[in-house]
This record gives C-alpha cells, structure tokens and sequence, in this order.
DNA sequence: CCGCCGACTGTAATGCCGTTACAATCTGGG
DNA sequence: CCCAGATTGTAACGGCATTACAGTCGGCGG
C-alpha cells in the first residue's frame, strides 16, 4: 500500500485483524496478505509470532485508558474503577484475551491496580491488607470478564444444558427457575461488586 | 497394546496425554502414536478432535466428585464448597481449562452450584437474590481459578515487570513492597472468600 | 558514475497440525 | 467357507509458523 513496510504497520494490521476476526483469525499468512506483502517481510520486521503478540500486548496497555475514579466515598471510586476496568476489557475483549494467555493481565491494568490500592488507602487500610485487598479485587474483575468472555464466544447452541436438580423437586421455584437459565454474568458482576467491595473494606 | 482399539482407550491415552503434556501436546497423531495406532482409527472411535474434547468434558465432570459440605454454618460450608472446587480445579487444571474454552465449566460444576444454592437458601436467601448468589460464588471460584491456572502456565522470568508507582513514592511502604511482588492468588482467594460469602448472604 | 553494503523482500522449502479419500484387512454370522 | 460390515492403514490435502537462500533496492564513499 502506502510504501515501505514498517513495523507500525504490521503492528496496526495485525489488531484490526485480531479485533475484526479474533485471534484464531491472526495467522502471519493472513497478515502478510492483507498487507500485499510477503510473510518473510513480517518476520523482518517483527521477528516471529510471539513477538508480534507481545506487541499487540504492549498496545493493550496503551488502549486501556487511565481510570478516573467517579464518586465521593471510596466505595464508590472503587466500584468506579471496577466498572471501568470491565468496559475497558468489553471493548477490547480480544486483544485482552491475548493478554490473558500471555499472563500480562497484571501489567495491562497496572495503572487501573494503582488506582485501587489508593482507594482502598484513602478508606484506611495499610500494610498486608491493603496490598491483599488490591489484589482480590483485580482478581475479582479479572477473572469476572475473562470468563465472561469465554461464554460469550460460544454460541449458544452449544452449550451444555444446565440440569440442577434432576428430577428431585427444587427447593425454591423462582431461584430454580432462574438457576435453569444461563448465569447473566454481567448482573452477576453488579450484584456481587458491591458486596465484595463492603466485604474487602473491612479488612 | 491389548487388543482392540475402543472409544474409551482413545479417551484414556488422551486423559493421560492432556495431563502430563498439557492441552497443546494433545494432538491426533501424537494421539495415535502413543496408541500404536494409525490416526484415522482414532477418527474412526470419536468422530474428530471436537468430538474428543466433549469426551474429555464429559470425564471432566465425572472426575470433579461430588462436594461434601464441612462445617455447621452456611457462611463455613460454603467456604468448604468453594475450596473444594478450588481444589478440584488444581487437581484437573488442563482439563477443566478445556472446559473452560468449550464454555462448559458451568456444565462441570453442576453439583458444586446445586450445594451452594442449597446453602445459601439454608442461610434463608430466596427467589432471584438466591439464583443471584449462587452464579455470584461460582462465577468467583471459576473466575478466580481459572486465571490462576493461566498464570502458573506462564514462566515466571517472562512476566512483565510490575512497575506501580513508578519513580513516585509509594504511599505504604508495607504494601508496596507487597505489591511489587507477584500477587499471590491463593492468598488473595484465600483473604477474599470469607468477605465475599459474607457480602452475598446480605443480599 | 561505479560499486558496495546493509536494509528489505520474495521463493520455496521444512515440519507440524486436523482431516479425509481410498484401499486393505480382519471378524463374526449365514 | 464366504460375504458384509467393522476396523485399520497409506497417502494425500490444505493450513499453520518458521527459515535458508537468493535476490532487489537505496544511499554513500570513491
């Protein structure tokens, strides 16, 4: 296209890839194609798959915006960041999921992890604690949306049927009833985030 | 080796291979070879390799025992529920991470999500609070595990730095040196489970 | 202007993977 | 004993990441 290759372009081809087909799409025949271009020439410039996806990581963490806690009480800022944190990985869901498998999650969310561990300083915790609490709660979102995210890309035929009770009579109608249908995860998230963090404070 | 090829050696040689190699050693021919047998009998006895994996989703759950509530409260047979799963995920790793990308793990779990929901309705939760509660715990357990197990995949001297406050100065010198360090999941599940029951059963 | 050297690109191969068309064999029932 | 269906083997196809090797291009010293 536009002349010489670079390895921004590569780098930049090779996300709109991952964000349009998934990264089972990303393959370096593919890229190489969609940059008219010949797959040693990737490898010139990148050097090799893994390389290339720790590029891709390395613009992850660029995407993801620093957070700007909302609210007044920390409990607030804290489910601000929460929620900001699991937009951020719902907008960039593929790129986040290279991430994961790379074990970088920490790093891409390394400012988001700072803004929790002033929260839960500025609502009095210190020491072990504080450190323990920052780390639950990235875990908590972390693990949340990336298995969220698993579900998602299964389609929903597939899916195993949920058969809680088996025959036996359930021990409440509306829960079971509930239970039968596939976890709403996002409601999930909203009705345990609060709990969660209550339960972190008072640490 | 003994005699004919069933259906159930395939899947066995493939149980053991998965377990010792991890997913990505398991492939058809490394399959048919540990067999001594050619690969299309293999495509003979399961259909394909997705066929394969469902088989091994299938032992999966047959393997992850049915949970023994300990303790007399709901708050501690609960924890007792979500450390067996815990467990039950550290001993399957790779193959409950096979159901994880096959989105069936709420399949697996089936009996774990029926004791919790039988708990947390002793401890007097009912209707969609108590449908709530229940996807809440094990979407914190899986979540929580699952990233674990992403994390002890990845060697420790490839990780990325965490680099948190970056030149500034930390704002607890305790924490931060913690925080520096790779977070230690089991600590972190370990210190967040009791406050996070804790927070569900005031739902 | 020539020639050269390093940056860059292409051709074609290697060795994996899942999958399958086809032929050969083996086995139980008539 | 012989046939049909069950089971297995040979050999291939296309796709994957990677790389050895051979070019091509651009700028710079002579």
């Amino acid at each position: 296209m536009a002349g010489r290759l670079t390895r921004e372009r590569v780098i930049d081809t090779a996300v709109t890839i991952v964000e349009s087909e998934g990264l089972d799409g990303l393959s370096m025949r593919a890229l190489c194609q969609k940059l008219g271009v010949s797959v040693t020439s990737i490898y010139w410039h990148v050097g090799n798959k893994d390389a290339l996806l720790d590029a891709l990581v390395e613009r992850t963490q660029a995407a993801v915006v620093a957070v700007e806690p909302r609210g007044t009480t920390p409990r607030q800022r804290l489910r601000s960041i929460a929620l900001s944190m699991l937009t951020a990985i719902e907008e960039h869901r593929e790129l986040i999921g290279i991430a994961h498998r790379r074990g970088a999650v920490a790093y891409v969310f390394a400012p988001a992890r700072r803004a929790v561990a002033i929260e839960f300083h500025a609502a009095g915790l210190r020491g072990a604690p504080l450190a323990d609490a920052t780390n639950a709660l990235l875990q908590f979102v972390v693990g949340f949306s990336l298995t969220e995210s698993i579900v998602a890309r299964t389609p929903s035929g597939e899916r195993h049927p949920l058969e809680l009770w088996e025959g036996e009579a359930p021990i409440d109608e509306v829960a079971a009833r509930r239970l039968a249908l596939e976890p709403d995860l996002r409601r999930a998230f909203e009705v345990s985030l609060d709990a969660f963090i209550v339960g972190l404070l008072a640490l």
